[in-house]
RNA sequence: GCCGCGUUGGUCAAGGGGUUAAGACGCCUCCCUUUCACGGAGGAAUCACGGGUUCGAAUCCCGUACGUGGUACCA
């Protein structure tokens, strides 16, 4: 019987969510939904990476922002809960003693200094870091090493220890990966994962089994970074007797920096100027702050689709895809097996696309806010009117203020210097008559546009040459659309008193 | 060092024995527009290297290089 497909991403944010994690959730969220499957969040809150404030209700709201809720999670109750590993605790211990009394798995009483003098004794050039392993172990304290009696004894001593799982010797463990096909390892080069620590949490190693097993996950997709511990996983779900409902694995490639090498990081957003998180994160204006996507200006939609495309592809042209058409279309054989270059310009690329598209209505309230900020609250009608004639030519939600406010706000610097070189009393004598001929003129933009033309005709002035300097008087500089058009926004009161404040200054 | 994974233009990438090796971003040129964009037409630029297998290799195999991840009582 096949079971139902249920994945869980389980991220530990010590910081914001960045776009590797984003994307993971992503692909996980994708394929669940692909398949009807259960979508579940797990928390990872364990006391050594204990999560930062609010950073709980900060993934929530990411996930929420770009559009993938959870079916589960610490809010939604659910039957596999609870969620956060903090609360699981008990859980684990049952497990871990389980694997020491099959012998799979030992107590391990070493001191942090034991284990840094055993890696600074074991270290040569050839080894420079030694693991506890096969060929350590039994020079070591621990329950394989020393007798029976003794191991009760420091235990009833209240001596802190840890359970390491036993890697067997001269076995290969071969496993499916969804993207990478078979992957093997030897075991005898993998060393004593701690699988329950001293202050009795266990690590990710035996939490992410236990878990997976109890909550019923059936694919388990995660960060390249975990494909060399594999084989501890593996084996703990073939110790634990639970190998036949093992989950599906795949591990997703890295996303990288987009110059030189390395994994993509919060610094390097800082030193490119692009954002690196979802949202927003810690408190603006102070050193831990670092922008988010959204707060920079993306769309939802944008980001998820240009996040997407970082590995995946449906094998046609097409680029831009809804959730719903990324639901449809996703299959994990379709990832790629290397890491992605980030790049910013690209991204930029994916919200312009989606801005130009998207629905005018919804576009200003989303503006709105942007607007606000400068202290310009606009009729929504009027907004909407304006947002619709820039919105091509805007990238981010950020650009609409910049290409907009004009609209609204009569400019205060006006680059003169764009028509100075070639300003005539001709000139002047003709936007003087043009206002002044204003009153005859039906009141919109091919009205206005003939009435001007006309006029330069008559003054024997090239239409074009009026054009430039109409546009710095109403717009203050060389950008926007139609010129008539703006002058149909503004009103012919305003229009007149724009061309007139630039006369003066010319003069 | 050892182990894993990877490598098609600057970037994202399609293609997986025979192709003029798609497409997108970015860059450049031209058209449209006497603004900036949008739109349109073009252009430069790629199969990491070396051996095999084959009539034929970007594609299959081996090696090398390079990159990347791991090598913690972090995840």
């Amino acid at each position: 019987m096949e079971r139902k497909v249920r994945v869980r991403f389980a991220p530990s944010p010590t910081g914001g969510l960045h776009l590797g994690g984003v994307r993971t959730v992503l692909f996980n969220y994708l394929f669940a939904r692909h398949h009807n499957g259960d979508f579940v969040l797990r928390i990872e809150d364990t006391d050594q990476t204990r999560f930062v404030e609010g950073a709980e209700s900060y993934i929530n709201e990411c996930l929420k922002w770009c559009g993938m809720v959870p079916d589960e999670g610490p809010d939604a109750g659910g039957n596999y809960g609870p969620y956060r590993q903090s609360e699981r605790k008990p859980m684990y211990r049952q497990y871990a003693e389980q694997l020491v009394q099959q012998g799979n798995a030992y107590y391990a009483f070493d001191t942090p200094q034991e284990l840094e003098a055993m890696r600074e004794r074991l270290k040569t050039p050839a080894n420079p870091s030694p693991q506890y392993d096969h060929n350590a172990r039994m020079q070591m304290k621990n329950s394989l090493s020393l007798p029976a009696a003794e191991v009760q004894q420091l235990i009833d001593a209240g001596t802190p220890y840890v359970v390491r799982i036993k890697m067997p010797e001269n076995e290969t463990l071969v496993f499916h990966d969804m993207i990478r096909g078979e992957v093997s390892f030897h075991t005898e080069l993998v060393d004593d994962k701690v699988l329950l620590k001293g202050d009795g949490m266990p690590t990710y190693h035996l939490a992410v089994v236990v878990d997976d097993y109890l909550m019923q996950i059936s694919h388990a997709f995660r960060g390249e970074e975990w494909l060399p511990s594999a084989p501890v996983h593996l084996l703990l779900w073939k110790y634990l007797g639970w190998e036949s409902v093992m989950p599906q694995w795949a591990h997703l490639p890295l996303i990288l920096k987009p110059d030189g090498h390395g994994k993509l990081s919060k610094r390097d957003g800082d030193r490119l100027g692009f954002p690196v998180f979802a949202m927003n994160w810690g408190t603006p204006g102070t050193e831990n702050f670092t922008e988010g996507f959204r707060e920079r200006g993306f769309l939802p939609e944008a980001f998820v689709n240009m996040l997407v495309m970082l590995g995946w592809n449906d094998g046609t042209e097409q680029e831009i895809f809804s959730m719903e058409e990324l639901i449809q279309r996703f299959s994990m054989d379709r990832v790629h097996k290397g890491g992605a270059k980030f790049d910013f310009e690209k991204a930029k690329w994916f919200n312009h696309e989606y801005i130009k598209h998207y629905d005018t209505e919804k576009l200003t309230t989303l503006v709105a806010p942007y607007f606000a900020a400068k202290n310009c609250t606009p009729d929504t009608a009027q907004l909407q009117q304006v947002v619709g004639m820039i919105k091509e030519r805007c990238t981010l939600l950020s650009d609409f203020w910049q290409q907009g406010s004009f609209f609204f706000v009569r400019p205060t610097e006006h680059n003169i210097d764009a028509i100075k070189p070639k300003w005539t009393p001709e000139k002047k004598t003709f936007f003087e008559t043009l206002v002044s001929r204003f009153d005859t003129l039906d009141w919109n933009a091919a009205a206005l546009e003939q009435g001007f033309k006309d006029l330069a005709t008559e003054q024997g002035i090239k239409p074009g040459e009026l054009q430039l300097p109409l546009r710095i008087m109403l717009v203050g500089d060389k950008f926007g659309p139609n010129v008539f058009e703006i002058a149909t926004f503004l009103g012919k009161e305003e229009t007149v008193a724009r061309i007139t404040a630039l006369l003066q200054q010319l003069a």
